[in-house]
DNA sequence: GAGCTATTTGGCTAAACTGCCAAGCAGATC
DNA sequence: GATCTGCTTGGCAGTTTAGCCAAATAGCTC
């Protein structure tokens, strides 16, 4: 492998290392709809404050999201907003998994 | 958050992750040229073959790529051909990020 | 400044991931 | 059947990650 073309896997490998975690995705879908402070995630998501603030760090640091602090309260929106767009794929991929399993559960039950 | 939506998060964070490793990446980027035996692939990324073996393993069990044996050998071509162009947006991420560090690097230089 | 709220950071443990080597297995060839 | 090649699996050591608690920090409000 070239150098470069190291390089460029590693940077994109970084940012969906990420996005995957569920949380992670939660907290993503969630700022689509807009910008949302870290205490109204942390309720929608049920763990620890410290944990949300942790997750909101990994996506920070990969660029995919930013944060402004206004009063006591730290807002983060969508870096690059095509993010979610994205999905599109994984679903098929998922989709395809499950009809794969169909296929399988077929066959069994002939 | 709802077990419904729980379940799907999960689903799509296994996907991700799969793919977020630079040696999965390349294997990617190269099945989207067409079928490839394991030993190719373990020539250009100049690991053991045994760790190939292994990120081919992932990436099968996430539903991403199938294989198929033919004679001695192990051939790997994607599942989900659409995978790539997921990276539209990785890039975006990764240009938005460029951007950022170069506004920082100018304001330094002021 | 004291006390309050919102968030981040440090520290810890348990679990998962990576990469190598060694061993196992399947198909081809002699 | 013995041997070779191509691949997978098991196992180990080192590293990273996740989530919680406790402590630190920053911006109110009094």
């Amino acid at each position: 492998m070239f150098e470069q073309r190291k390089a460029h896997l590693d940077a994109r490998a970084r940012v969906l290392k990420a996005m995957a975690h569920p949380s992670r995705l939660f907290i993503l879908e969630e700022l689509e709809k807009g910008e949302q402070c870290v205490c109204d995630l942390t309720a929608m998501i049920g763990a620890d404050v410290s944990t949300v603030s942790k997750h909101l760090a990994v996506l920070k640091q990969a660029g995919i999201v930013v944060d402004e602090k206004r009063g006591n309260q730290v807002f983060y929106r969508l870096q690059v907003p095509c993010i979610l767009n994205f999905f599109g794929c994984v679903e098929s991929v998922l989709e395809s998994q499950a009809r794969a399993q169909s296929v399988y559960l077929d066959r069994r039950g002939k």
